[in-house]
DNA sequence: CGCTTAATTCCACTCAGTGGAAACGGCGAG
DNA sequence: CTCGCCGTTTCCACTGAGTGGAATTAAGCG
C-alpha cells in the first residue's frame, strides 16, 4: 500500500512538493509579504505544516524570512530561476530579437506570452514609447486568458480537449455574465481560424490583436500586437491584424514551424 | 522518532520540498532541457526519486515536459512568480525608478542586486547605451560574488559571521589562486569602510562601482554603477565612485536606511 | 529485429511527514 | 511592570507517504 498522492492516470507524485509550490504561488504581484496564517489560510494546508514548509523554502533560499513582522517574502532566487527560464526558451531567443525590431518599426507593441493554468503569462513585452529612451520590456506580468487577444489566441492554438478543460474553469471563476463571454471567446476562435488572429480590447483605448504559435515539443505561444491611446476601430484592427500576420509568419519560418493555422 | 529532517539548530523542515527545489535550480542559463538522468547526475538524487519529483513539478505547472526528447525545461510559471517577486520587492520599488532616471543622467549601467547563495542576482541592471533607443533593462542575471564590485560590496554590508562562513566557500570552490583572491575580497570591503564604495573590474575595458544598501527587516542588497568601453583608471573610478555615493545617498534617505557604512 | 541505454514503475520497508494539542513569545492594554 | 491575548512554533505518537533498489518498459540504433 501507500503509492504516495496519485494523479490522473493513477501515477504518483509528491504530496509535499505538491504543497511548498502552491506556497510559493501565494504570493502574487501586489503581497509582498505573508505571514504563516496568511498562507495557511490562502491554501488550505494546516498551520504547522505550513510552518514547516515555510522553514524549508527559507533554508533553500526561495523566501526570505522577515522576523520583524513574522513573515516572508520571495526572495531573489526565484528571479534567478526565472532568468533561466528566459534564457533557455528556444522561441523566446529566436524571435525576442526580431519582437524588438519590429516594435521598433511599426512603433507599436510586441508580446509574446504563454499560459500558466488560467493566466497568460508575457515571456516578454515589449512596450512601444513615442518617448524613444524609454523603451521597456516586461517579463512575467499576467494576464487574464478569457478576456485578452493573447488569451484567446492561445486558446485557438491548444488542443480541443485542453481547451474545453480550459472553458469549463472559467465558467467556475465568474458565474455571472458568462454565457455571452463564452460566446465571445468562441467567436475569437473562429477569428483566428479565419484571418489568422484575432483583436480584442479589453483595456480601454487599447486595441490588440494576436495570434498562437504551434511549435511540435513546446509549449502553444501567443503573439500579440498592440496600441494604445487610439479610439477603437475595426481598420486600425484589420491593419494590426495584418502586420501581425507578416510578422507571425516571419517568426515561424524562423522556429520551422508546420501549422500557420 | 522520526523528526524529518533537521537543520542547524535542531529544526526540522521537509526533505521532498527540498530537493524538488534543487531540482528547479539545476536548470541554469544556457541548459535549455534536462532530462532526468542529467538532473539526477547534477543533483546527486536517485534515479527514480527524480523521476517521480519531476513528475510532481509538471503537474504543479513548474516544468514543462518535452516528451519527443524526453527531457524537461523551466514552465512559464517561474517567471510569473519572478515577476510577484519584483512586483513585492519594497526597495526596487523604492528605487527603481530613481534608478533609470540616474542611468539616463549619468549615461552609465546602474544595478541593484542581491545575494543567491554564493552569487549576486540583479533585481534590475540598467544597461545605458548611447544607442538610446536600445536601452535595456535585464532582471535575474547571476554573477559571481567574489569577483564584482556588487558582490564585495555586498559582503561589507552584512554580518561579520555571514561573511565568514561566505569566504570559507569561496576557498573551497576555487583551489587556486585563492589568497590572492581573498585578500583582494578584503581590500574591496576596507575600501568600502574607508570611502562607502569599492571598484572592480573583473571583465576587460569595464570599470564597476558598488556600495551596499543595509535596511532592517530586508537582506542587503548591493548598488552599482558601471562604464563598458573605457580603459581602467583610478581616476575614472574615483569619480564613479563620487556619483554612485550621492546616488546612494538619495537611496537611503528614500528608503530610511540606517547605516551609510 | 535484437541490442543498448535511459526512463519509469513496482514493491516491501520504514522513517519522514503529519496535524492536533501544548508551549512559546511578542505586544498592547491596564 | 504584569497580565492576557493571539499568532507562531514545537512536540509527539501515529502511520501512510516517500523511498530507492530491482524489475520492467520504452525508445533509439545498428
Amino acid at each position: 500500500m501507500a503509492q504516495a498522492r496519485k494523479y490522473a492516470g493513477g501515477v504518483d507524485g509528491n504530496r509535499s512538493l505538491e504543497r511548498g509550490i502552491e506556497i510559493l504561488r501565494a504570493f502574487r504581484p501586489g503581497v509582498d509579504t505573508l505571514g504563516n496564517g496568511e498562507i495557511a489560510e490562502r491554501t488550505g494546508l494546516p498551520r504547522s505544516t505550513v510552518s514547516r514548509l515555510t522553514r524549508t523554502l527559507v533554508y533553500s533560499g526561495m523566501l526570505d524570512q522577515v522576523r520583524s513582522e513574522r513573515a516572508y517574502r520571495l526572495a531573489a532566487s526565484v528571479i534567478s530561476i526565472g532568468h533561466a527560464m528566459r534564457t533557455g526558451s528556444p522561441v523566446l531567443n529566436a524571435i525576442g530579437p526580431m519582437m524588438r525590431t519590429e516594435s521598433a518599426r511599426r512603433r507599436l507593441n510586441v508580446g509574446l506570452a504563454t499560459a500558466d493554468r488560467i493566466m497568460m503569462v508575457y515571456l516578454e513585452s515589449i512596450r512601444y514609447s513615442p518617448r524613444a529612451a524609454l523603451r521597456n520590456v516586461v517579463a512575467g506580468q499576467q494576464v487574464p486568458m478569457e478576456l485578452t487577444s493573447l488569451g484567446r489566441a492561445y486558446l485557438a492554438g491548444i488542443a480541443e480537449t485542453d481547451r474545453e478543460r480550459l472553458l469549463k474553469q472559467f465558467r467556475r471563476r465568474s458565474a455571472a455574465a458568462t454565457r455571452t463571454l463564452l460566446a465571445e471567446v468562441r467567436r475569437s476562435i473562429s477569428a483566428v481560424e479565419r484571418d489568422g488572429y484575432c483583436a480584442v480590447s479589453w483595456q480601454p483605448a487599447v486595441v490588440a490583436v494576436a495570434t498562437p504559435i504551434v511549435i511540435e515539443g513546446l509549449p502553444v505561444y501567443a503573439l500579440n500586437m498592440s496600441l494604445q491611446n487610439v479610439e477603437r476601430s475595426d481598420a486600425l484592427a484589420s491593419e494590426l491584424g495584418a502586420y501581425l500576420n507578416a510578422f507571425a509568419a516571419k517568426c515561424r519560418e524562423v522556429l520551422g514551424d508546420r501549422e500557420p493555422r
